[in-house]
DNA sequence: ATCCTGCTGC
DNA sequence: GCAGCTGGAT
C-alpha cells in the first residue's frame, strides 16, 4: 500500500511551511496575529535567507524590527526573537533545543507560554504533545458541552488520541480549521460547522 | 471600528 | 484575572 503515508513530516502542516527554523519563527510572530501576515514576512526573510534562527541572531534588534514590522506587536516579536536566537546559539542549535526536556527552557523565555512552546515541540520538533489552543478550548467546550479550561482540554484530547506523531498533527489541524471557519467567539456559524451531528451545543444549545 | 492560531506583568 | 503590547486587513 504505498498510498498510505505515515511520515506526518511530508504534509503541509502548520500553514505550508517545511522547516523547523521557519515555523519556530512563524510561532512567534503569529500570536495574536493572521497568519496571512505571517506568512508574507516569512516569504520576505526567505528571499533574504534570514528563515533561519542562527541568521536572525547576526541581526540587531533595529534590524530585526525592520523586517518584521508589518506583523502585530513588531517590536516585542523582534525583542523576543532576537533572544531566542542567542540561546539557541548557545544550546548548539534549534534540532536540539526542541525536545521534551527541553520545554521548561522552552517556557522560561519571553514570548514562550505553554501553546507556543508545544506547537513549536510538536511541529518543529515532531514530539507526540498537543497544543492547547484557545481554539481547542473553545471547540471541544462546545462538542463536549462544558466549559474548559485549555489545560482540561488538553487533558482530554492527550487521554484520547493515540500517541501518534500524525494523529496529533491532524487533529490539531482539524481543531484550527474548524476554530476558524464555524467556531468562533460570537456567533459561531454552527449551521455550516460539519461538527454539527456531534455537537451539544447545536444538538441542546449548551454552552 | 473590529478582528487577528498569546504572553507578560501587574 | 486583565490591561497592554502594536499594526495591517477588512
Amino acid at each position: 500500500m504505498g498510498w498510505i503515508v505515515s511520515d506526518a513530516s511530508s504534509f503541509e502542516w502548520w500553514g505550508g511551511l517545511k522547516t523547523a527554523h521557519e515555523i519556530t519563527i512563524s510561532a512567534f510572530l503569529v500570536q495574536m496575529t493572521r497568519w496571512e501576515s505571517v506568512v508574507k514576512v516569512i516569504n520576505k526573510l526567505r528571499e533574504k535567507q534570514l528563515n533561519k534562527i542562527e541568521n536572525l541572531s547576526k541581526l540587531s534588534v533595529e534590524d530585526l524590527e525592520k523586517e518584521i514590522r508589518s506583523i502585530n506587536f513588531y517590536k516585542t516579536k523582534a525583542r523576543r526573537l532576537k533572544a531566542f536566537a542567542d540561546k539557541v546559539a548557545e544550546e548548539g542549535g534549534l534540532e536540539n533545543f526542541l525536545k521534551i526536556e527541553k520545554r521548561p527552557i522552552l517556557l522560561s523565555m519571553e514570548g514562550i507560554g505553554e501553546e507556543t512552546a508545544d506547537s513549536l515541540l510538536l511541529f518543529a520538533g515532531n514530539n507526540v504533545i498537543f497544543p492547547q489552543s484557545e481554539y481547542l478550548r473553545r471547540v471541544m467546550s462546545r462538542v463536549l458541552g462544558k466549559k474548559l479550561t485549555k489545560s482540561g482540554a488538553k487533558q482530554i484530547v492527550e487521554e484520547k488520541l493515540n500517541k501518534d506523531l500524525f494523529e496529533y498533527k491532524l487533529f490539531h489541524a482539524g481543531i484550527v480549521s474548524i476554530g476558524k471557519a464555524f467556531c468562533y467567539t460570537n456567533n459561531p456559524n454552527c449551521d455550516k460547522c460539519f461538527l454539527k451531528p456531534v455537537c451539544r451545543k447545536y444538538n441542546y444549545e449548551t454552552l
